[in-house]
DNA sequence: CATAAGGGTTCCATTCACTGGAAGGTCAAC
DNA sequence: GTTGACCTTCCAGTGAATGGAACCCTTATG
């Protein structure tokens, strides 16, 4: 199969799947015409990388799956680890942006929006260390 | 004042001061020894930037605001639409990845964590398109 | 036979916001 | 005079692609 119809199939653009073998993630075959030639395992590893990146794990964090994917006597233990810091890696990334939305949201209430140059938001950025943050004041 | 200080006064790193300079965010003044000399409103400005890169806006955003900052003639609804697009990205992203945890906690949790090798993880990823995928079964 | 459309190939640059490191200049103290 | 803490510039790398240029291959059509 030529790189096209595995873009197709797969769901990924073909210059991904470039940068994929590129970084020894797949070794398609070549064609005599120098054509990229992906074999169905091919096209099956490229759908797990999608779905693993989809969910979020990093590209090294796939490197490690497929190698465990392929090895049929892994411990399940070993994948479990991954994904479990992986859900950690997450949870604090939503906690840091539900901090960022918090304050933010505070501040974009308390601006008016209007013509006028007043601007909690601006003044909160500006703000003096030792003065009030008005619009948190209710933190 | 040198670019250490600065760096304690803001919380900034001094790479990034450098960087920032760059990138034409401060322009502090030169010392004869070639040394920059920051003056007291690039130390305020740089403390500015820490704050709205901590609540997430970008560098480009940055630069808006403190040009919006600056001219104290601005309308308060210009600071808040970049503030309620940010406010927008935020929430794509905080949704983004609660979607992104809730299958992946469902997958760790269906993981046994042993030293047996059958993984509901890896089954998910690696599943064939048509096939059921077990431990999405609830949605 | 020419050529045009629609594949494919490589290689280089760019993104974002820094960060690390090398090689070297400056300054204050001992 | 030399140590050590500063400072300087410049170059490279991060993650995970993405965009584009320049060029090759295949197939269909005039």
């Amino acid at each position: 199969m030529n790189i096209g119809d595995v873009a197709d199939l797969s769901g990924l653009p073909a210059k991904t799947i470039r940068y994929y073998e590129d970084i020894g993630l797949v070794e398609p075959l070549r064609s005599a015409n120098g054509y990229r030639s992906f074999r169905q395992s091919d096209v099956h590893k490229l759908a797990f990388l999608g779905r693993a990146r989809a969910l979020g794990f990093t590209i090294e964090d796939c490197r490690s799956l497929l190698k465990l994917y392929a090895d049929t006597d892994r411990a399940s233990a070993e994948v479990k680890q991954i994904a479990e810091e992986h859900l950690d890696r997450i949870d604090r990334k939503i906690a840091e942006l539900t901090e960022m939305r918090a304050t933010l949201s505070h501040l974009v209430d308390a601006c008016a929006g209007d013509h006028r140059p007043d601007c909690p938001i601006l003044a909160d950025l500006a703000m003096e260390e030792g003065k009030t943050r008005t619009a948190r004041a209710a933190d």
